[in-house]
This record gives C-alpha cells, structure tokens and sequence, in this order.
DNA sequence: CACAATAGTCAGATTTTTATGACTATGTCA
DNA sequence: TGACATAGTCATAAAAATCTGACTATTGTG
C-alpha cells in the first residue's frame, strides 16, 4: 500500500524486503534446484525450525515467489516449486553468490595468515 | 571464522548478511551516486536516525563498502564514498529496483481495481 | 493399543535490530 | 556570553525476528 504521499517506497528496500529473512535466499537457492517437499527442506537446511521454515515458505508464497501444492493423502505431502518470477531471482543469488564467497576468501586468508 | 567442520557457511547467506540491515541498501544507492557527507546522508535518508546510520556505515567500512574520510576540521566534516568493491555491488541493487518495481506496480494494480 | 511419519500450529522466551532522546567537543557568529 | 553547526556517542526502550518445545490430525504397522 502506498504512503500517504502516493509514492510506493525506494525499490530498492521493496525488494530486498521480500527476499531478507535469515533463510529465504536459502529456500530459493534450494528451490531453484528443483522441486522439495517440506521435510525435504527441513533436512537440506538443518539449522532452520520448522516454525520459522512454515513461515518464510507462506511469506514467499505471499509474495508469488513459490508454489505450494499440497496432497491431502495421509501422512500429507506437500512440494514447494518456484514461480516464474521467483526463477527470475536466479541472477541475484548469483551475484550474491560472489559477493560472499570474496567475504570466505578473505576469512580465509585471516585463517592462514597467524599473524607471522 | 569457520565453523568447527571447516565451512564458512552458506555464501548466499554471508553475501546478504553484509548488506542487510534497514538502510544499508539504500546508503550504498546514494554513494553510487557521488561521495557524500554524514549529514547529506541524514538529509537523503530522512527516516534513519543518527544512531543507526553511524552504526551501518561503520559496518559497511568494516565490510570493506564504504570509505570513511574524516577531515579535522571545526566543525569536522566526513565524507563517505564507496570502495571498488562497493562499487561492484552495483549490479546487484539494480537488479532489486526491477525486483522492488515488479512488486511496486502490483500494488499499483490493487490501488486501481477497486474490487469491481 | 502404542508408535512412527508428515506437515504443520501455537504460546512464550530469547535474541537481534532499530528508535529515541540526552549528551559531547570545538570553533564561529552575534 | 549564548546559540548554532557538525559528527558523532551512549543508555535505554521498543519493535521485529527467531527459537524452543509442546501440541494437532490421520493412517499404517507391530
């Protein structure tokens, strides 16, 4: 919704809005390798619980970044896949990719270096 | 630092973690305009409080983002720019203003359809 | 009957992030 | 002398995000 201006905010904050959350990019970048279940999830992303993966997973949902089907067998099942639009996110995770791995490099480098 | 295995974590998630915090999107988008001093910043950014803009762009140094360049001069004057890595973060904001202004013009679309 | 599996929900505690307002230093201007 | 400007610091309060552990439903298996 709109401020009381008319304008929609920098979109800059819009978007990084969408994507922040301590494992959101997580989720994509998982996603975007294929489809996953929700347990599935649960087990390529250890440290996150399930209260907060249900969460992000509704927020992205919210936000048309992913699908979820859900099977009403007994036990349930349910699969999370991309949208279109959250395909399109690909090339920032990338990006992003780089940005932190210049961040490990650096880590790294303290690591060796023993202060010699 | 590592992690007890030897890992440094997840990239995409140490690339977010460096720029995430309210503003820090936003303070870099106004450096890649030109340089800037703390209180053109306070200007452009109306929202941030002193406090927290100190404390991002203190982060964003420490990050290897921003230049901080203090003259002693009474009154002082600081000029923040961005370091050749910031610069190269450039991309990436772009890319989130196209992901800001998908969402920016959805809401738009809501603001128009008045449920007719 | 008890137990496992799936995909959750919920309340409450804890942690992290941001906001608020008071305070600092120093020199110039009136 | 008193006020103003710059670029902060600091303590505390408030808000937001995340974590923890208990709980739900249903069906299949032993």
């Amino acid at each position: 919704m709109p401020y009381q201006d008319g304008t929609f905010g920098c979109p800059v904050e819009v978007g990084l809005q969408r994507i922040s959350g301590k494992w959101k990019p997580r989720i994509i970048y998982e996603l975007l390798q294929e489809t996953r279940r929700f347990g599935e999830l649960q087990r390529l992303i250890p440290d996150v619980s399930r209260h907060v993966l249900t969460t992000q997973l509704r927020e992205l949902e919210k936000d048309g970044i992913v699908n979820r089907t859900a099977f009403l067998t007994m036990p349930p099942k349910v699969e999370y896949s991309l949208t279109d639009f959250g395909k399109s996110l690909e090339p920032i995770l990338e990006q992003m990719i780089k940005v932190g791995e210049h961040y490990i490099s650096l880590q790294k480098n303290e690591t060796n270096n023993t202060g010699s």
